[in-house]
DNA sequence: CCAAAAAAATGAATGTCGTTCGTTTAGTGC
DNA sequence: GCACTAAACGAACGACATTCATTTTTTTGG
């Protein structure tokens, strides 16, 4: 069953390809069981044929954040006013890497790709706060810091949640112990992780905190 | 010049020398110039001794976390009011990464140890926030979110200042390339690394939002 | 005080992993 | 039709984290 050695008569592997299905074994292995063995075998391969499609690992890891990167939408900031559109995009973003929780941790600290889709979204939201009104040695600035904000919350959210559960906890910092079962109650009547909570407070604070800012420039 | 086998008449390692020991090669050799080899060379040991101190290699990663996460200063929540200590917190907490740059990488994607010292640093911030005047539930969450934006600014310090230099930016993204170069200006004037723009401008936005917040829960 | 146990080092061995290289086969261009 | 390139295989390598038996020293219990 297994292929001779020599080029097959159909194609097998692509960059995407490969991308593609190192994002399937690492939603489904997670981020510890991705390795190029396991990749190649769910490819029908060997590992030593993924090197005539990529240069190694890291370039695999930055295809799947182009892959990932790419489908997050910044449409909305050519149609709505700028902070309406921060909003949007900023949950889009978010549910994008929240699709993929395992990949998280993985792609954070990688390098933001300079692909050709990802420089369209930040033309676009560039384009947006432009028309928002913003000078223009803030714009990327604005834009970048709640970038950092969401991939900070993109990490919170793979963070495990039995963090300080046991032992000293109400002994040493009582208060904090009350305000972790505070939040963990009202993020039960929501329905929704308490991760959820933190990212929709902090986003609302700085989009509003940034609106402030707009106003007081042009005031 | 090598030690003969058997347990030596003065210790030589410990949870903690390991810990300093691993930050020290961290900041010298980098991220990938981290390995167990390399450490225990530098501790003038054989790596299979370091596991009688520490578990393996993602033990020490998480001493070495502690090790950074300890040296964050919290105790202006027990001095100032909440935003104003919050301005603080956050710029001490980021200047603690910021002097272990490869580290950061390494340490960010790691659950926040559950060391007795970093729990008294919520305490003192859950501490400063109730005394501001916020609610219970949402506490955990300020914290959170004002955290994970720090979190991701770290990140953000670390990326390479090269992206997207050259080719199709101008072309495809014409106001993209105009608002980095207008960023980069206003860093060069201030005589500071871009990132810190996005920081301050990201900090300062999140604290007046969350001031608004706190008003409207109260009036 | 002495024997037994525990602690802490060494050194050898193991298995996995990323990567390189030579070989083989199939398409492609002159 | 023949050289060339593309794309697969398979063998091999070096680095790495980890385990284990062994050795030596310190601590501890009777």
């Amino acid at each position: 069953m297994r292929r001779r050695a020599g080029r097959p008569a159909t194609p097998i592997l692509s960059r995407e390809i490969i991308a593609r299905a190192a994002l399937g074994l690492i939603d489904d292995a997670g981020a510890e069981g991705f390795s190029l063995a396991a990749l190649a075998q769910r490819l029908g391969v060997r590992p030593s044929s993924l090197y005539n499609h990529v240069a190694g690992k890291d370039d695999i890891l930055a295809a799947v954040r182009e892959l990932v990167s790419d489908s997050i939408d910044a449409s909305m900031f050519t149609r709505l006013p700028w902070d309406e559109a921060m909003v949007l995009w900023a949950h889009g973003y978010r549910a994008t890497f929240a699709a993929h929780p395992p990949a998280i941790s993985l792609l954070a600290t990688l390098p933001i790709s300079g692909a050709l889709r990802t420089l369209r979204m930040y033309e676009q939201v560039v384009t947006g706060l432009e028309r928002g009104g913003w000078p223009a040695e803030m714009i990327i600035p604005v834009m970048v810091s709640v970038e950092s904000f969401i991939l900070g919350s993109a990490l919170d959210m793979v963070a495990p949640p039995d963090m300080f559960e046991s032992g000293p906890l109400s002994a040493e910092a009582p208060s904090f112990a009350a305000t972790v079962r505070a939040r963990d109650e009202a993020a039960a009547a929501r329905r929704c992780p308490p991760a959820d909570l933190s990212f929709e407070v902090g986003l609302a604070a700085i989009v509003e905190g940034l609106r402030g800012t707009l106003r007081s420039l042009a005031g």
